[in-house]
DNA sequence: CTTGACCTTAGATGTTACTCTAAGCCTTAT
DNA sequence: ATAAGGCTTAGAGTAACATCTAAGGTCAAG
């Protein structure tokens, strides 16, 4: 299949397809006579593994990792896997504690602000942030 | 004070707050006769006010919204400061979403695979990203 | 008075991940 | 046959936020 078709069933838009080609994350396996990309199903299922991959929050880089894992199975174990995944973990925890603890603090911001139209003057969400 | 030592008091590097003059988010008030910046007290709280607004999830855009308020707080009302923070939390409540949903999919990825030192084979974590 | 630390500027570079453009060749349907 | 739309490439632009560099001026201490 060409970019397009392989655009429209992996859901990566066909400039990002050339975009990962140019980073080396994953080609085309083969080439027309008049040098289209041409995408077999395994390219398929590669490029779906990407999207995966990218809604489970891992980089381009932890993804291409990912892949070479999977690319040649007998050379990696389960733990490379394994590591790539928890680190993901526990990076993602922090990022939603870190968003929970803005979250908190832009509740009481919230909470105080009559948010009518009054003037700003005595505005406490302006004057929590000013608070040294 | 000179850009060094707001950027010691403030806890913004001394690029960045120049890097913010470039932008027009934050310019000190005074120049001295050899040029250098100047910065009073009061460009001491705005400072702080820029950074506590960055921690509180507030990006560039967004602060230079907030320090328009606060810095011509009558020609403004509570309203406007509220539909950002309130925006804001929408905002981050949309991510933490996002990213707990990551997160169940992660754990469970995690939890069937081994993490051994068998060959990646049969590694779970791999297989469930291949699915279509 | 010199050394080293700090200041200035414009502008380049970095990160991550795209997204789009321009110029031009190729293919498909009408 | 021709027009619409797909394909190719290199490379520029976007977003958000800095971070660093080079070349050179300024200042306080020993």
């Amino acid at each position: 299949m060409k970019i397009s078709d392989l655009a429209a069933r992996s859901g990566i838009g066909a400039h990002t397809l050339r975009y990962y080609e140019k980073t080396g994350l994953f080609s085309a396996s083969q080439r027309s006579e008049s040098n289209y990309r041409i995408y077999s199903q395994d390219d398929l299922i590669t490029a779906k593994f990407i999207k995966r991959s990218k809604e489970c929050g891992f980089s381009l880089a932890e993804t291409a990792a990912l892949l070479a894992i999977r690319h040649d199975k007998n050379q990696h174990v389960c733990a490379e896997a394994k590591l790539i995944t928890c680190t993901k973990i526990i990076d993602i925890s922090q990022q939603i504690t870190q968003l929970k603890q803005m979250q908190k603090t832009l509740r009481q911001l919230e909470r105080y602000c009559c948010g009518g139209q009054e003037s700003a003057e005595f505005c406490s969400i302006i004057a929590n942030l000013e608070q040294a």
